[in-house]
DNA sequence: TATTGTTATACTCTATAACTATA
DNA sequence: TATAGTTATAGAGTATAACAATA
């Protein structure tokens, strides 16, 4: 208990502090385990392929539909067209992603894996689900249900008042 | 069913191909949720204090412990000491953290907030606590015991291959 | 007018190492 | 030699808007 709050029960102020604890918040502990398993499962990919987590996604994104535009690649991926575009311009430099242009809207173009592109998915997605097995492992198996249906809830709760905010600045 | 495995399903080839699933994947879901998380409860203080979340970590920290070192703030919040030297020299420059020091090791000082960093901290912590009992509504009360038990799990797992694979550079 | 995608810009954030002062 | 903290540097990542082409 910090100087202030002693002086508040001292004084039997009867509005107890709010004390934010840190270590039991949420929006922290989510935020500490979210980027200590990006860091170690980006070293899969980041430290083979030399890659980033927008180019990885685009990757995995394509070796498990195919063909996809880049819109639908940002659906898919969570991620805004400006990340989706550059992480394809550099997948397609290195003869990883392979572009076709769309006949009946010229404005898109279906992307897919170069031979390349898919000899590196078939390589790397097997050690990326292996690193999620053994990730889950450590997760009780009657746990599993419940963060499955909690982390849906929460990123559903969150990105609905993400989108509130945006539309209502008086709200900032 | 992207086109490669339908030509392996069509020849019978037995050795199924690994689809990884990126709405299915663990770290990508604890990622996108994270992000979300973070950035609907940033625009409580980045919006209204300008500060960003290494600040508002050292604010908090302090919030809830009065005094620290920089030492002590970087541990608790998980922070490396450049990040929490220069979040502690943005809060000095703006009037909200004080430093005193420390006779005993001249090589760290007191930090603390000033009363205009208690009033900020006052102010905001019943905010983001209203914010994260908001997040946590939408679990099912039944839930929420193995939502904690499956982020302290997963954190520590994810921190213990980050620290294995740093020790063990052949690894990568 | 709306949509897909690209590019430009400026900005923030980050990681690393080098450094200072003290122990 | 080791530790607490600061500063320098460079690189990566980010958001935003403006833009071109097409619908």
């Amino acid at each position: 208990m910090n100087k202030e709050n002693a002086e508040r029960v001292q004084a039997g102020t009867d509005a107890e502090p709010v004390i934010l604890k840190l270590e039991e918040f949420l929006p922290y502990r989510l935020n500490v385990c979210a980027t200590l398993v990006s860091q170690a499962l980006s070293r899969i990919y980041i430290d083979r392929y030399r890659i980033g987590v927008p180019e990885w996604r685009v990757l995995v994104t394509l070796g498990q539909y195919g063909v996809m535009t880049g819109k639908q690649i940002g659906i898919h991926s969570t991620m805004h067209k400006t990340k989706v575009s550059r992480s394809v311009a550099l997948l397609e430099r290195r003869k990883l992603v392979a572009r076709r242009a769309n006949r009946n809207d010229l404005r898109e173009a279906f992307l897919s894996l170069t031979p390349a592109g898919e000899e590196i998915y078939r390589e790397a997605a097997p050690i990326a689900l292996e690193f999620g097995r053994q990730l889950l492992d450590v997760v009780d198996p009657a746990d599993r249900p419940a963060l499955d249906r909690a982390l849906k809830r929460l990123t559903d709760r969150s990105a609905q008042l993400t989108a509130d905010l945006a539309k209502d600045p008086a709200h900032r």
